[in-house]
DNA sequence: ATCACTAGCGAAAACGTTTGCGTGTTGACA
DNA sequence: TGTCAACACGCAAACGTTTTCGCTAGTGAT
């Protein structure tokens, strides 16, 4: 087992100093041709590659990223990932990865877990549970020490950085504009309680779409699900209200979700009470997911574009981090979003 | 914007060494109470961290685990990152990510960026392209610099190091003895390309269960799909191979799929071609996916247990990185599968 | 023979820590 | 008053780089 080899050892063999193995590998034109070679060749023989740590340490920057996100398992934030990862590593840089789970604790330790040396900058997506709590000095004192942070999808306007977003509500818009052209007299949506940004911005969206129909929303069509129900396995008290939902207001006759699991199984519900879709009642839901493309019927879906989105960000931080002067001037990038029409509507 | 403050320049403000600081802050006893709480509190007001680059460069390591997988939009390997990350945080370590996008180039280059002092172990699961090729030096390489790995899922056998897997022929030959055991007398199976070792595995279970049961394995009723063509936009053609297989075959009554989507997509070929499920014909699946538990039916399982898979990968790795003693005796951990019944089996 | 110049290399500092050891200052005790 | 331990602190090395500066020996010109 040959431990990794240093420019020390190199030059101890060669009986050279250090500097000189140093600069004859970067190829400086101090050193002679011929010592070049010589260090070259016992360079590669050896499989020499410059210690990250000490390159890190000396440069004061890690060229890596720090990608604080709620949850990994989820179709949306691992497209993030993807698109993250891809432009990081043409750019030279490295992805490590923090997991907030969804709690403001979680969120707050992995951030300073990161903030000490190991990253250049962050990219984030805030957890629900800060949301609800609003507290955001985390963010604030990151960004005071000359840490820059990109925000996407759930953000929070308080704090001064770059963002990506969808613009959710138009997104929302359209879809239940789409339901509404095609002929929907009674459309309702199931969306999560306001504090998720983007919960509320979609709701939004809904309503603005009504009103350019000229009609005014009705309370009892619009279906606020507390997230802690819908927690992978507590399903059954989310097809409960759905079903109640609909047996209320038997004139329903389009669904507009906010993710794609509330439209799918709205989806289920709708079909065990008999209705067909989309000839008695239409499903639109908004997502990147799996799920929409394989249901049967296949759901109609508004696409956020998770990767691009991903990318962005990259991009916006890691020109942050490689811009000389200091001129910050923080963008908000908004990524269109696009309506998969599949077989849920008509 | 105040940058992080260093050991340093607390000393200078404080007017004492560098040395006298760093006790103080650790408590050490050579330091007076008095000037111990004076550094402290100092210390504490301008939010002191020890930057972490500096203690991974003193003590030659750093606390990171490397994750290579192939795919991150994938909801088996979210999931085994998540059980790693689970397992890592908890023992004070981060995870870094690299993809590998199922190609050897990209495997190669990744690990190259990560080996050079970044991390201090891998956890990965190897790419399509590597298992085609046979070319494992890299893997070698790196073990033999010193740096252990931990292998998960798609592993080789001829690389010496821990590994995490499930038992994929048995998981199968459980689910296909599933579907004899229910009545179904021509089962079918559809798998992967054998250079895919967990695809080899699970078509022998599959052979396993048929002896078990006195039958003899049909070539017509075993379809290796190529990998290639099921990039996400190519069901199309997916779907004609399985519909083949229905039209060639009219008596099948079971259906085997050594992933999840394969079982979906013949779900809905099946069902296209009027058969009633699971009156007519049953389905098992293999994965950890999304897919199967919001289907119609809902799709029975074989359940990898993603998480923990990534949990053991990670508590092995870290216990070799901690232990003490050099002796270097490989592990081979076997997740037990779960059959999860649901809707597409009687 | 003297000088200036250059090619080729080495010494040392710096990045931010930790830690073994040396040193100076106390106070107590003989 | 002299000796000695205990106490409190600083020095310096080390981790592995890169880079600035300086040194030496050799070359060519005068």
């Amino acid at each position: 087992m040959k431990k990794k080899i240093t420019l020390k050892q190199i030059a101890r063999e060669l009986d050279v100093s250090i500097s000189t193995v140093s600069k004859a590998l970067r190829d400086s034109v101090e050193i002679s041709e011929d010592t070049r070679q010589k260090v070259k060749a016992f360079a590669k023989l050896y499989n020499y590659r410059p210690n990250n740590i000490a390159l890190s340490l000396k440069n004061r920057k890690t060229k890596t990223i720090g990608v604080i996100i709620p949850e990994i398992v989820h179709h949306f934030f691992s497209k993030v990932i993807r698109g993250i990862e891809l432009v990081a590593n043409k750019r030279g840089y490295n992805v490590i990865v923090g997991l907030s789970n969804e709690s403001f604790d979680k969120e707050v330790i992995n951030m300073q877990m990161l903030a000490n040396g190991s990253i250049d900058g962050f990219i984030l997506s805030i957890s629900k549970e800060t949301l609800q709590q609003q507290d955001y000095h985390h963010f604030k004192e990151t960004i005071n020490q000359g840490m820059p942070i990109v925000m996407f999808d759930r953000i929070v306007n308080e704090i001064d950085c770059d963002k990506v977003i969808i613009d959710d509500s138009k997104g929302s818009k359209n879809a239940v504009t789409k339901l509404l052209s095609n002929g929907c007299k009674n459309v309702a949506i199931i969306t999560t309680k306001d504090y998720v940004s983007v919960g509320k911005l979609r709701t939004q969206g809904y309503l603005d779409a009504l009103e350019d129909f000229k009609m005014s929303p009705e309370t009892d069509l619009i279906l606020k699900v507390d997230d802690e129900l819908v927690s992978e396995d507590h399903l059954e008290s989310l097809e409960r209200e759905i079903e109640g939902l609909f047996k209320r207001n038997k004139a329903i006759d389009g669904v507009f979700a906010v993710n794609e699991l509330y439209a799918i199984i709205a989806m289920k519900v709708a079909r065990n009470l008999g209705m067909r879709i989309p000839e008695d009642i239409q499903f639109i839901g908004f997502t990147d997911g799996v799920l929409s493309k394989h249901a049967t019927p296949s759901l109609t879906t508004v696409s956020q574009h998770g990767q691009q989105m991903g990318e962005k960000a990259a991009e916006l931080l890691i020109n942050n981090l490689e811009r000389e002067d200091e001129e910050e001037h923080y963008k908000t990038i908004v990524i269109e979003t696009e309506l998969i029409e599949r077989n849920s509507t008509k």
